[in-house]
DNA sequence: GACCACTGAGACCGATCTGTCTCTTCCCTT
DNA sequence: AAGGGAAGAGACAGATCGGTCTCAGTGGTC
């Protein structure tokens, strides 16, 4: 019962205390309060407080304030793998649905408030040195995506299945990073018409027509 | 000679020292270390040694860093829109074309290294209090983004002006997040490829064949 | 030459940062 | 019942944070 279907990325939320050990409060606690409020913003002393656990207990389970930073972000990269494969499980053999599905999850996901975005392309912004813990975590996270959007578009028949790849890994850079200046009405609506858009260009052959199937009842 | 041509949106080199004035010191310090290495990372006593000047020049100029910080964000945007309205000169009355240009210009900007994205999507990153300063005018700066797109995709003819700002916003903010991630060889050499599809569509008539016109030549 | 506003230099403040150490309590196992 | 390991509580350390204050120098203006 922990991360329910209606939660699909987020995971569980962060007041499961008492009966999980201080390393799991830990990592409920730091998952809310450096994804909702920035990682520098909170220091170690908030962490442990909020997490009702001894200063001790962090640094027994975590040997810096930085490793519990990239525990927080592995735990949620491999939180966002299961999401991805719960939606592309949905349509089994149909790569073009898949790619649509992941789209359609995620902008669902960007129109609700409290979203705020990628919390790997976050802590990346947070920490530019190269060799930050939580930065490893991150690059690896992202060179993920774009290896199965390579292989979804290369399943999916793309003229072009890299540039289709990155086209995508940009609409959902794009997605994440607007909320966090547009909020959840921003332009992160138009990702699905954007991705039908991208798709329809590689999948179509030159000379075809364009069949604009999700013109009719567009948003705006 | 101080943001020259070859250096679009970056602005002047951190190093003009001496000459100037305290203020503009410190305004060219602060745009160097708080874009390179985030704003929570460099404190206030570096960029007062950065600079060469006094602490108390900078709380003569700045009541706070909060507003030091507001101040390199507002210089950066009025240098944002210096670029945007120099490209944009360079089509007069061709929308598309000024579409087009902008995303070719930003591309170019993001394969260069040392790029960090977007100061203002990473400002709001690192501040996600609504009231902040900083986020105050990051979030200027995005609507008047926002609102330029859109009058540039209402007059180059498109069907839906809103929705195609919001792609090409969409583009915009992928591009600025993923090089935080993926650096400059990422999927953001894939934009204007991107936004010339989505334009494409846009524009075309849907019973209209597709002209692919960019695909020969395509990276990858 | 006197004056004055501005600047640099640096001590200083309280708060907060990450991380360490000690001591006590509690629970589980045998 | 006894023992032992884990955890809570909190003091403590050293560094750094943003911000204030004082004082000496300096360059320009009447």
């Amino acid at each position: 019962m922990r991360a329910t279907q209606a939660d699909e990325i987020l995971g569980p939320a962060p007041d499961s205390s008492a009966v999980t050990s201080p390393r799991d409060r830990l990592l409920n606690t730091a998952n809310d309060l450096f994804y909702r409020r920035g990682i520098h913003a909170v220091g170690i002393d908030e962490v442990v407080g909020a997490a009702g656990v001894a200063k001790m207990s962090l640094y027994r389970s975590f040997p810096s304030k930085d490793e519990l930073v990239a525990a927080y972000l592995a735990r949620r990269s491999g939180l966002y793998w299961d999401w991805w494969d719960r939606v592309v499980a949905r349509h089994p053999g149909k790569p073009r649905q898949q790619l649509l599905a992941l789209t359609k999850s995620l902008r669902k996901r960007a129109l609700r408030t409290g979203w705020r975005g990628c919390p790997f392309t976050n802590a990346a912004c947070e920490f530019p040195e190269p060799d930050h813990p939580a930065r490893r975590v991150a690059e690896a996270n992202k060179r993920e995506l774009r290896r199965r959007f390579r292989a979804l578009a290369k399943a999916a028949g793309a003229r072009s299945p890299a540039r289709l790849a990155d086209q995508l890994t940009l609409l959902f850079e794009g997605t994440y990073a607007s909320v966090l200046t547009f909020g959840h009405r921003g332009p992160a609506r138009a990702l699905v018409d954007a991705a039908a858009a991208m798709i329809d260009t590689q999948l179509r052959k030159p000379d075809e027509p364009a069949v604009r199937r999700s013109q009719p009842r567009g948003v705006r």
